[in-house]
DNA sequence: TGCTAAATGAAGTACGTACCTCATGTCGAG
DNA sequence: CTCGACATGAGGTACGTACTTCATTTAGCA
């Protein structure tokens, strides 16, 4: 029994080749009382069409574009290289992915690079930015123009994406409150936080929920304004070395941004004291840094992962189908020493 | 610039249609040095064969099964409903996938399953099975009737399979006691080891693990025997409320196995003493206990992620084709009540 | 009843690849 | 030089679906 086909429809249900087609496809021209008794036939005789078949006859091929920031650090050399790899993938099945590398924190441009993209051959576009009424608007003509919208890494809630494909930060800010409050025990101690910049719609969020799920639940536990320091690892290696060198008492350290390397480099020349220290994202770095135990934990997402799935998404929104809704969940992944690889 | 087709390689390498389709699919009758100028031809305009229409045309389609066994507990359940999903998505790419439960602990009935598997139409198979030398000869059978098999979940190291897709349960284990251990801090305790039987292979390697590095790092912590429960809900509420009586100064439990109703249940009934709690799979049991705060942190595979990882290797391996290690990595996951979802 | 507009059918081509048949070309061994 | 083995070409059909064209039927309405 092999699966039916149109034909199989057609013949069913009394009716032409055309006809089936024609209701297949939502095309005009065909009487509602022959539509619903192709239709009853199709969940009849459990026809499923043959995307493959079909995407071959339409000449369908997808134009997707990533929209990322064109840093250089540890964490977004991996996007992009994850997203070059889904690249070179992508070429099997009918579909072209590029990426657009627009200046970090500079809206005009990213505006301007928005514009620049053909909206005519464009099927979708994921995008990581700052959310400003610009590239709201940016986002919300692109999307007039059938072009599917996906957020990535860091949401855009008050823009009209289709769906954002990243974690909840403010979950995450609580996860890492909650192991650092675990480790500490009872005794009350400072925790230091550092941020690369409180610009980042993510790393205000991280912070959030570190901040409340401290208050909620450790109340015996100091922890300290933000260290700024603008992603840069010098400044972050100086300005971390002056604050424990201040505060001994500083039992803990949170580090919000995913440029880690001057920390580790702080908390590695002096190390009088046992500290805590919890990092997010999975690099070179810090992976180095939980296996030597200058880091306890890191607060992961897989970039592989969102970019994988921020793909499916697209091209579910572009064939009008939807997807397995847990696989596209994206988790905060707490990785510690020994659950590394 | 449509992408090149097989016309095209044949346009640019000067041969015929015939020619260039009996070396895209080695078929014989073609001269060595025919076949390089093909080949490079087509590395050079860089044809991609469209697989769409390839299957399209060679009508293939893949017949998969799994095996798994027939246990009722949570975590197979959700097994269960992750494989039967994954057979209703299954049904558009032309892909036929059954599930075959077989009785636990009963190898031989296990293997009168395997033998009747006819490996005629079968192109894969993902089985969770002990690992015993009449399995293992099962497996050997099929694999060498081009039955392409996987094992996952439970690893079966010593057998012929294609590929595990699971965690390592060791590396599972040592996680466990490095949460417990950093939780307890440097005070002396005893932690409470239970789980369902020591007979499967994953049960025994978490403990393993957990003993390893409990010896190695946190040698202040007494681990005690394993408490066995035999997968039976209410003997471990028994076994662990006496436990717990008769040893007041326990504080942790680790649960190996999945089943963890009974030992929610006899947690929450006698709660004088805050005790640090670490289980295995995220069920609608341990998923409330992590709310209720009953258990602190939950090791977790992602099973939905085992099925479809299992899929595409079954049908990566049919094809011949390779795939993206990092996608098919299965990870320790560690959950917290703060990042449950 | 006749007219018009809408509904339907018949039959094709195309997509890119697989696979088949048969004719023809080429080369080396005897 | 001839024969046979092997290499290659030409041209086809098929897969399941999309989409087109044009002819024909049907329904609605005056």
């Amino acid at each position: 029994m092999p699966r039916p086909t149109v034909h199989d429809i057609a013949k069913n249900a009394g009716v032409s080749l055309a006809t089936v087609d024609r209701v297949l496809n939502r095309r005009p021209g065909v009487r509602p009382a022959t539509v619903e008794r192709v239709r009853e036939v199709i969940h009849e005789i459990g026809y499923i069409r043959d995307v493959a078949a079909a995407n071959l006859a339409r000449q369908r091929n997808y134009q997707f574009v990533f929209v990322i920031p064109d840093l250089t650090s540890a964490f977004f050399t991996q996007l992009n290289g994850v997203i070059s790899e889904a690249i070179t993938r992508s070429l099997v099945d009918r579909t072209d992915i590029s990426i657009v590398r627009v200046p970090a924190n500079d809206p005009h441009a990213l505006v301007a690079e928005l514009e620049k993209l053909d909206s005519k051959s464009l099927n979708g576009i994921a995008i990581m930015a700052p959310e400003t009424p610009q590239i709201r608007d940016a986002i919300k003509r692109l999307k007039d123009q059938g072009v599917s919208v996906i957020g990535i890494i860091s949401d855009l809630p008050n823009s009209d994406v289709d769906q954002f494909v990243g974690i909840n930060n403010i979950a995450a800010g609580r996860t890492a409150g909650l192991l650092l409050g675990m480790f500490l025990g009872p005794q009350p101690v400072d925790i230091l936080v550092i941020a690369g910049s409180m610009q980042a719609r993510d790393h205000v969020e991280r912070r959030q929920g570190f901040d409340a799920i401290m208050t909620e639940q450790f109340p015996h536990i100091n922890v300290l304004p933000t260290v700024e320091a603008w992603d840069d690892s010098h400044l972050m290696e100086e300005l971390v070395g002056r604050a424990l060198a201040a505060r001994p008492e500083i039992g803990a350290v949170y580090s919000i941004a995913s440029g880690n390397s001057g920390l580790v480099k702080a908390l590695t020349k002096r190390c009088p004291v046992r500290r805590f220290v919890v990092a997010h994202e999975l690099t070179d770095t810090s992976r180095a840094a939980l296996e030597n135990g200058v880091f306890d934990a890191v607060i992961k997402q897989d970039v592989g992962h969102i970019v994988r799935s921020a793909i499916r998404m697209m091209r579910a929104n572009s064939d009008g189908r939807d997807l397995i809704a847990s696989q596209e969940k994206i988790r905060i992944e707490v990785v510690l020493k020994e659950n590394l690889n």
